[in-house]
This record gives C-alpha cells, sequence and structure tokens, in this order.
DNA sequence: ATGGTAGTCTAACTA
C-alpha cells in the first residue's frame, strides 16, 4: 500500500490538482497540510466522488490538516485524536486516527520564522510536546505512521545550499534537527533514508526567485515508520511533477510504499 | 541581490 503526505497550501485553490493527482497515483492513505478551510468548507462530497474518506481538522486562513483514505482498499477512521494531548494550541496541525491495522499521525509542524523568534520558541514547544506524545503512541500503536510537514531539514543531504541554510537558519538550526533526531530515536525512520542515500532529492522550493526551475528546494516533508513498518518499507518517493504544474503548491507530494 | 511569490482576503499576516 502507498502512504501519501502533500502540503497542498490552500485545498480550495488546489482541489484540482488534488483530483488530478489522485486520479492518477491512488495511494490508499493521503496525509495534507495547510488546507486553510473551516471544517464546513471542506469539501468531502467532492472527495468521496474520488473514492476517498476524508477527516479533517481545519481553521480559516492558515494552517488545517486532513487524512483521505480510499474506500475501496482501507476501513473507515478511528480513534480520532485533534491536536496533541495536554498541549494547548489554537492552531490546527494535529489528526491522528487509526485506519485497519495502522496508526497514523498527521502533522504541519511549525514553521518558526526565524531562529530566536517567539514563532521558533513555540515550534521548539511544540516538538518538546510532540516528542513525549509520540512516545506514548508508539507504545500503544506500534505500527505507527508519523507523516506531514516537519518544516525541518534532517541532514545537508536535505538541503540545495548547505552553507547558506545552516545551524542558524530556520529548518536547518541545530536545535531544531536535534528535536527530529529525538523523534527518530523513538525508533522512527524517515522512509526516504531507508531507500535512498544520495542528496538533491527535494520536496519543498520557495515561490520566490524561482525557487523550482532553479531547484533550490529542501527536503522538509517526511514519512516516518516505526520498526515494524519500516521492515516492511518497499519503497519511498518523491513526486515532483505536481510541483511543475500551473499554479502549484510549493510542496510536492512524498510517498511511503508498505508490504 | 537581504529581494523575490503565493494564499487569504483587499491589509497584513504567514510561509
Amino acid at each position: 500500500m502507498q502512504i501519501a503526505s502533500w502540503n497542498v497550501n490552500s485545498l480550495n485553490a488546489r482541489l484540482e490538482h488534488l483530483r488530478a493527482w489522485l486520479g492518477s497515483r491512488r495511494p490508499e492513505l493521503v496525509a495534507l497540510q495547510e488546507t486553510k478551510l473551516e471544517d464546513h468548507r471542506f469539501p468531502d462530497a467532492e472527495i468521496a466522488a474520488l473514492g476517498y474518506r476524508s477527516l479533517f481538522a481545519g481553521q480559516k486562513t492558515y494552517n488545517g490538516v486532513a487524512l483521505l483514505a480510499r474506500t475501496d482498499a482501507v476501513p473507515g477512521f478511528a480513534d480520532v485524536q485533534v491536536g496533541i494531548p495536554g498541549f494547548e494550541d489554537g492552531q490546527k496541525r494535529v489528526l491522528a486516527a487509526s485506519v485497519g491495522e495502522l496508526r497514523i499521525v498527521n502533522l504541519y509542524v511549525v514553521n518558526g520564522q526565524a531562529v530566536g523568534s517567539d514563532k521558533y520558541d513555540y515550534k521548539l514547544r511544540f516538538l518538546d510536546a510532540l516528542h513525549d506524545w509520540l512516545a506514548e503512541e508508539i507504545r500503544r500503536y506500534p505500527r505507527l505512521v508519523v507523516l506531514g510537514d516537519f518544516n525541518i531539514a534532517p541532514d545537508d543531504r536535505d538541503v540545495h545550499d548547505p552553507v547558506a541554510w545552516n545551524e542558524t537558519s530556520i529548518l536547518t538550526s541545530t536545535a531544531e534537527r536535534a528535536a527530529l533526531r529525538r523523534l527518530f530515536e523513538l525508533g522512527l525512520a524517515d522512509s526516504y533514508r531507508l531507500r535512498h542515500d544520495h542528496g538533491g532529492a527535494f520536496s519543498w522550493w520557495d515561490y520566490r526567485a524561482a525557487g523550482f526551475r532553479r531547484d533550490l528546494g529542501l527536503r522538509i516533508d517526511l514519512v516516518l515508520l516505526s520498526g515494524a513498518l519500516a521492515a516492511r518499507c518497499s519503497g519511498a518517493a518523491i513526486d515532483r511533477e505536481p510541483r511543475g504544474w500551473e499554479r502549484p503548491s510549493d510542496h510536492a507530494p512524498v510517498l511511503a510504499t508498505l508490504d
């Protein structure tokens, strides 16, 4: 089965792209970030017409996460969790559910704006609370998938210019990478790195300065797998194609294949 | 070279 993550940067603006992409790829599970839609505006009927169930937690203008499950392939959602338990947060960034044998945690991690800013502090507190919660989740659900827009590039292979994107830059700073490493140390493996060693494989390119055309990207969208699932991971990919379409999201979809 | 673009919603924010 294929499990995908895609930051769509507004589902309203990207519904036709999602429709085209789901129609051709047909992944069994999809996590979306930055839907930017209140729940009463979520296009669940349109997505049902594509053969997917929807689960969503959104807000106006910013953030918003959703899970899609292919109706003919996987059962419905169970044991739904919105947000990190015990972490007060008005921003809709976390949506977890059980789907058959799998536990899925969909994340839109805080961007953090700039190292040392208030938003950076919020990012580190978010990651700290996430760590403690995921330590419990992986005990409770050994077949755990944690995926989404992590807004952290794990190492220098994941950055087009490691000199510019250094230990003091947002998305690559020392504290952010340390927080991500602590998630890996819970027993969550970066599925892309289970299958590929090379650098230069990116999932996000800035809209500005022709970032995609010049391939000035970062790999910040990840699919993490617990040990039981990592052993069954037969593929990992980044689908750059939709990033080249007209009026694209600034992120490409990323995928992991489980046997 | 310290900008640039895109989305939301039409001012200014977030990324």
